[in-house]
DNA sequence: CCTATATTACTGACTCGTCAGTAAGTAAAA
DNA sequence: TTTTACTTACTGACGAGTCAGTAATATAGG
């Protein structure tokens, strides 16, 4: 634009090895937060970060890499928290659940992040190579949390004795598709789910979902039920 | 390939104006369930209905108004019948409830059409075109569905009184969670979700959460149970 | 401290393939 | 012979990945 001839004071670029990667991964995050993997372009990523696409392949040698650093730049150190919560947790199963729930929405639902679990739910059938990767690193991790989690409430007596595997799948749904939301419709329709409502929601009903009855040996039945809504099944 | 030339007995095209939309349709189901919309190609639909890219402009104006086809012709259908199944039924609403959910698994999750889902909030973010129309065509309207469903279980004192439009968005992220599911990782991981025990497992969860405690005025606590794990908020 | 030379982080223009959409031309049907 | 459903060959835009060259820095010699 204006390169002056008198003595150009500023450098048109500086050499910033080390800086580099860091500001690549951020740009990147920010990018395929926002349009997903296939359509992120590595021109942008690299604009973004102020450099150019060259120089993105200098740190990293193709795209499908870029992403996979991102995830475990951005996505693992979270994980390895909420483990370390569960193991150490002293208090009732209801309780770590709410923490455990919360917590995951805090750090990852309200942030970037929650962009990273939508684009994979997304985009995994185009990509299976980043699907495995992202599989064996994060989603299989959660999901034996959350099951150790079930398996604790119900070895204590706080919930139902429920098929634990299962019920893992049913419960972290509602919060993966309260990310997805986010970043589908939310973003074009900012009123459609209000998250600290609809997370209050989700607790209550899956808590009183999961909790032992009552001790519910012949009670007065209530007269509009006509004869057993709690028991069903397919 | 082999056109002999020798009185070739077949027209190597035959014109057929009438089917050719349905053909096309249907290929452009297959092809956009299976890949997604950026990442279907217009040429691959032409050629799995039999013709060539040309033909399928004369039916359909771009890749947006033909992925509307789709969606018009194959997913409204089956709105209109669960909608239909609500307002006449008769029986409890648990049994409502199990009747819709089961019948939307086996309409649409079951089917091709849970791709349909599952492109939508995989790739609105890129389509907002194409997101709007969805989301004003089904989203809203199956949501009013839910919603009605368990507004008339309150009413009729079958469920607890809580927000039904929250609960309507927790009580259908499951269901839309499978379908995700058998596009995503179920398509290279087959063993991670059977649909029906997880379908069990959710009518099981949600009905219990859904149900009005029976009447826990005054009766003896469980002693693991510390206070109150049913009461919570974030 | 200044200059000459070597090193390397970085650039940007290029290739190669892909794909939505177009239009001239062909052959089946009327 | 005319109409039109259909094909084929095209355009133009776009994006991942490459590489010859350039400019910022490091270093050594004066």
């Amino acid at each position: 634009m204006l390169p002056c001839p008198f003595k150009s004071q500023k450098p048109r670029w500086t050499r910033r090895k080390t800086a580099r990667p860091q500001e690549l991964l951020a740009a990147a995050l920010d990018l395929f937060v926002e349009r997903g993997f296939a359509a992120t372009r590595l021109d942008d990523v690299a604009a973004l970060a102020g450099v150019s696409k060259g120089t993105l392949y200098l740190y990293f040698v193709n795209k499908e890499e870029l992403f996979k650093a991102v995830v475990r730049e951005n996505m693992l150190p979270v994980l390895g928290e909420a483990e370390e919560t569960i193991d150490q947790y002293q208090g009732t199963t209801t309780d770590l659940f709410c923490e455990i729930m919360l917590g995951w929405w805090a750090r990852v639902g309200d942030t970037k992040l929650s962009g990273i679990t939508k684009l994979i739910m997304a985009e995994s059938g185009n990509f299976p190579e980043v699907a495995s990767f992202y599989h064996e690193e994060v989603i299989s991790r959660a999901d034996r949390m959350v099951r150790r989690l079930l398996e604790r409430g119900i070895k204590r007596g706080e919930f139902r004795p429920i098929d634990a595997v299962q019920a893992t799948n049913v419960i972290i749904a509602p919060v993966l598709m309260l990310m997805m939301w986010k970043h589908s419709f939310n973003a074009c329709r900012p009123e459609s789910i209000a998250p600290q409502a609809y997370l209050r929601c989700f607790l209550d009903l899956m808590l009183n979902g999961l909790a032992m009855p009552p001790a519910r040996t012949a009670l007065p039945e209530q007269p509009e039920k006509p004869e057993e809504p709690v028991r069903h099944h397919a």
